[in-house]
DNA sequence: TTTTTATCTTAGGCTTGCTTAAATTAATTA
DNA sequence: TAATTAATTTAAGCAAGCCTAAGATAAAAA
C-alpha cells in the first residue's frame, strides 16, 4: 500500500502526463505539491525501486502501468467522494475538493465501490470529470453539449457546470441544479437567448450566460419520458 | 489540531477513564495502542505541554476539558461514519469500525454535521453507543430493554445490538434488523419463548435468544401509530 | 565549442512517532 | 526498614518526508 505522500505523488504526475508526452519532470511536481525539488528528487527514487514510476537521473519521470494504477485508482476515490459529498451529503461545490483530497487516500475499495453503487455508477464527477472505473478505464466526454444548445421539449442530464464564479455555482445550487440532474427545455426565448427549464416540476428561466455554462448530454431514453 | 496519533491517545484515555476513577497509567495506554510504554511516555509529554491532559512522571494521566473535548470530538465522528457506513452504505457491522477508524481524523467538522444531519442527529451508533452532540454531549442509555421484555402491540426501536457473534450479526443484517429500525411485536409464544415481529411489513419468528441479543427503546410517539 | 545559466541531485539536518536497552522510581515483600 | 521486583522514564537510534545549502549535470548563449 504506497503511503499517502507516495500516492499524492503518482497522481500528480499522472495529471502532468496527460497535458504532454515528455516525462514530467522533478521540479513540475515540486511545483505542484509545493515543496522543494530535493523533497521530489528523494521520492522519485523510492516510487522508482518501488516500480511504480520510471525514472532516469536528470531525464525526468514517467508512471509504470503499476503506478498508473494506483494513480486511477486515488483518481476514482476522489471523484466518487466529491460527487457523494456534493449529491447526497450537500457540501458546496466549493468544499469537496478539500474533503475529496483526504478522503482519497483511507478509503478501502469496498467503501468505494459502496459509494459507487448508492450513486449508481456515474461517470462524471461534480466538475464534470470522468470518474475511473474499477477496472481502471476512463469513460469519454462525448457529446458534450452546452444547455444553450439542447432542442425545445428535450430531457437532458446535467454532466458539467463551468465552475469559474462561485456566485454562478451558488446560485445554481440553489435552483437545485447538481450533477446527473434532470432538465426539461421547455421553451427557448428568442428576444434574450434565454431558457425556460422545468427542474424539479418547477419552471425556472436561465439567461443566455447560465444555459452557456451548464453542459448535458442526452438521456438515453429520452424519448420515453 | 491534534495529529491523528495524539488524537487516538486521547480516544483511548477517554475509554479507559470510563471504567475507572484513577489517572491512567501509560502502559495501559501502550496495551491499548499496541505500543510500547516509552512511546507512550514521550506522548504524555506532548500531550501535557499542549494542556489536553494532566500528567505527573510516575503518577498517570487525566484528560484536561480541552483534551476531553478534542476525544468526544473523534468518538463523535467514528459513531456518526460508523452508522452512516452500516444503514446509508450498507457495509457490514464488522467492516464498520476499521473504517471509521480511519475517517474520524481526516472528516471536517461541517462534513460530520451533514452526516449528522443526513442522519436524523441520531443519539446511538451501530453497536448501541452514545453519540457525543456536537456540543460534547453524550446521550444517556435509559430504558435499555431487552426485545423479549417487550409488549404485545407495541412498536419499538432497535438501539442496540449485541455483537458478540458474527454469525448473528449477519442473519440480522439479512432480515432487516438494524439501528433506528421499527419493529413491532406481533406476538409472543409461551411454548418456546420466541416472538414473532413485524419488520417492513414481514412477519418473522425470532427465537428466544435472538430477541434477547436485541435492544430496543420505545418509540415516543409509539400510540399515535 | 566554451562559458554561463538554469535545472536537478546529493548531503546534512529537522520533526514525528516509533523501537530497544538502560536507568530510575515506586511498590512489594521479607 | 531494607531489599527485591515491577512499573515507568530516559537515552540512543531508525524511517518517512520534509527542509536548505552545496555540488553536479544539462541547456542556452556567446
Amino acid at each position: 500500500m504506497a503511503s499517502v505522500s507516495k500516492e499524492n505523488y503518482l497522481k500528480i504526475i499522472f495529471y502532468l502526463k496527460q497535458h504532454d508526452v515528455k516525462p514530467v519532470s522533478t521540479s513540475e511536481i515540486a511545483n505542484e505539491l509545493e515543496i522543494s525539488n530535493a523533497a521530489t528528487s528523494e521520492m522519485a527514487k523510492k516510487l522508482s525501486e518501488s516500480g511504480l514510476i520510471s525514472y532516469k537521473k536528470y531525464k525526468g519521470i514517467d508512471l509504470t502501468p503499476k503506478g498508473k494504477k494506483v494513480a486511477l485508482g486515488v483518481i476514482r476515490k476522489h471523484r466518487l467522494w466529491e460527487l457523494f459529498l456534493a449529491n447526497v451529503l450537500g457540501l458546496s461545490w466549493a468544499e469537496v475538493h478539500d474533503e475529496a483530497e483526504k478522503l482519497e487516500h483511507i478509503s478501502s475499495e469496498k467503501l468505494i465501490d459502496k459509494i459507487d453503487e448508492f450513486l449508481g455508477f456515474p461517470e462524471f464527477d461534480p466538475h464534470g470529470d470522468p470518474i475511473p472505473k474499477k477496472n481502471g478505464k476512463l469513460p469519454k466526454l462525448t457529446g458534450l453539449v452546452k444547455l444553450s444548445e439542447g432542442k425545445v421539449g428535450g430531457i437532458y442530464n446535467v454532466i458539467k457546470v463551468n465552475d469559474l464564479d462561485n456566485e454562478l455555482m451558488n446560485y445554481l445550487t440553489r435552483i437545485g441544479v447538481k450533477l446527473y440532474k434532470q432538465i426539461e427545455i421547455v421553451e427557448k426565448l428568442i428576444f434574450d437567448k434565454s431558457i425556460i427549464v422545468k427542474i424539479d416540476n418547477h419552471n425556472i428561466n436561465l439567461s443566455e450566460k447560465i444555459a452557456n455554462s451548464i453542459y448535458i448530454t442526452q438521456l438515453k431514453n429520452a424519448e420515453l419520458n
